[in-house]
DNA sequence: ATGTCC
């Protein structure tokens, strides 16, 4: 039985602090009453481990938190001067992005209608582990050449161009392209060729590259939705702003850099962990998944190069996979037009301004939360309402789409990147009937690419959507500008005797 | 998350 959370000291509805040693900085834990208690020990301890890591200076727990690799997924890590690969992860960038179409709601109620436009975006888009040697024309099939731009230049416009996305897109990124530490692709480049000297493992990258545009496994999805503008004055202006249409259709995505970012995680978690042990040095905690490296040390930025091109892969996989979908749409629905409203990640490290000083942010499983008027903001078109925050919760319950309110300062700039599991996956398939979940997405209207949803992803395996929310804006973190009512999802899907 | 163990 946990007792951690009674060790909290409550400072709001939805706020409270963890004091760890003598630390002058606290941890931060967002959640109502009944959301910190539903964090586990093991989760807390991952909180209070990466707390004591060195050069950590702050550390949020959200909402959404449970167990994950080293620091729970659901956490902000900010350190000055060191990096940590755990809390990046191994989906390095996992993001979310919306796409708004012109689409009245009332053209996808015909479920005939529903099942044509998820054939179309399967066609197009594969999903699960290993896929993503999907039916594409010569123009967008991603060679050697190609695949080696997209990891060291991200969403450059010539990377767009040869795959036919609108290059306004690249506006709508969080972040449309990656560097090395140095602020150069060319170290990229220097980096990805020496990867590729051994024949074995040219091949593995470049049959990686194939999977550019394809959803992977697990909790990642595709979405339709309609969206549902707040009530609330300041809201939908806001929601007009930037760019949702009350009632029409949009497409929200959920996936990261698949086996390229997975590869190269892995890669920098093998090197480190032996130069640990090589140099005799201790890991925070006893535990391998905290390794870490001082940013500005050779290790630091090797690390940090091959993030940079796990993530540019993740941005535009994330991009064209947006193309293809409205692609698909078009099948259906020739002529009609979609935008990009943001894409945003869950998974990676940036340079902000923390405490008045420029620290590392690790967001695991979380996403950055930056109001109105934020430095980062100025110059772009959400200086003044502050960026999207696109906010899965689960296709019954919706999803949200939020802006920072500057009370976000109390998280580092930061909210949840969803519901959270509130059961473990073996749990969920053990104790969520099969019918029950299916026929709770039909009762719900919800259409689906898979004969039997995977259990281990139903609604139930997840936190209440609603207690989340409260949970955001009980801490004054951000407000709601819309919620997303989900037509149809695809996911990768279950056999039917697991 | 991941050709779910190089």
């Amino acid at each position: 039985m946990d007792t951690t959370h009674q060790m909290l000291d409550v400072t709001g509805p939805a706020t409270a602090t963890l004091s760890v040693g003598d630390s002058m900085s606290p941890i931060t834990v967002i959640g109502t009453e009944s959301i910190r208690e539903s964090f586990g020990p093991q989760t807390y301890q991952q909180a209070i481990n990466s707390r004591l890591a060195p050069g950590v200076s702050r550390v949020v727990l959200n909402p959404d938190a449970h167990v994950g690799y080293g620091a729970p997924v659901g956490c902000v890590m900010v350190s000055p001067t060191h990096v940590y690969p755990g809390p990046v992860g191994v989906d390095i960038k996992c993001s979310m992005s919306l796409l708004q179409t012109d689409l009245p709601a009332d053209a996808i109620e015909e479920h005939t209608v529903r099942r044509k436009l998820i054939k179309a975006i399967a066609k197009r888009v594969p999903t699960g582990a290993g896929r993503g040697q999907r039916h594409v024309p010569k123009a967008r099939s991603v060679d050697g050449s190609l695949g080696f731009r997209v990891a060291t230049e991200g969403a450059s416009k010539m990377v767009l161009k040869k795959l036919g996305i609108p290059k306004a897109w690249a506006d709508r990124c969080e972040d449309a392209y990656h560097t090395a530490a140095d602020g150069t692709s060319d170290s990229l480049a220097a980096r990805l060729e020496w990867m590729g000297r051994d024949r074995d493992k040219l091949n593995r990258i470049e049959s990686k590259y194939r999977q550019l545009g394809s959803y992977g496994g697990g909790n990642h999805f595709g979405e339709a939705e309609v969206v549902q503008v707040s009530q609330d004055p300041h809201a939908r202006q806001i929601a007009e702003q930037i760019g949702l249409r009350h009632n029409h259709v949009a497409f929200l995505s959920h996936c990261g850099s698949r086996g390229f970012g997975h590869d190269l995680a892995m890669g920098q978690f093998r090197a480190l962990k032996s130069s640990f042990q090589k140099q005799g040095l201790a890991f925070p905690a006893g535990d391998p998944q905290l390794v870490y490296a001082e940013a500005d040390s050779p290790e630091g930025r090797l690390y940090l190069s091959d993030m940079a091109m796990g993530a540019n892969f993740a941005t535009v996989n994330h991009l064209l996979i947006n193309a293809l979908v409205l692609e698909s749409f078009r099948d259906v629905f020739p002529g009609i037009r979609g935008e990009l409203i943001y894409f945003i990640s869950h998974n990676i490290v940036r340079r902000e301004p923390i405490d008045g000083q420029t620290q590392w942010v690790h967001r695991k499983g979380a996403t950055r939360a930056l109001p109105a008027g934020h430095s980062q903001l100025v110059g772009t078109e959400f200086e003044h309402t502050g960026h999207p925050i696109l906010l899965p919760g689960n296709p019954r319950d919706g999803s949200s789409v939020m802006v920072a309110r500057p009370g976000a300062a109390l998280s580092a700039f930061s909210v949840n990147h969803g519901a959270g599991r509130q059961m473990s996956r073996t749990k969920a398939k053990k104790n969520l009937s099969q019918t029950t979940i299916d026929q709770d997405l039909l009762d719900h209207d919800i259409v689906s690419n898979c004969r039997v949803y995977p259990r281990d992803e139903a609604p139930d395996a997840y936190k209440d959507f609603r207690e989340v929310l409260d949970s955001v804006v009980g801490a004054d973190l951000a407000m709601e500008v819309a919620r997303l009512k989900a037509k149809f999802v695809l996911k990768d899907g279950a056999p039917a005797d697991d």
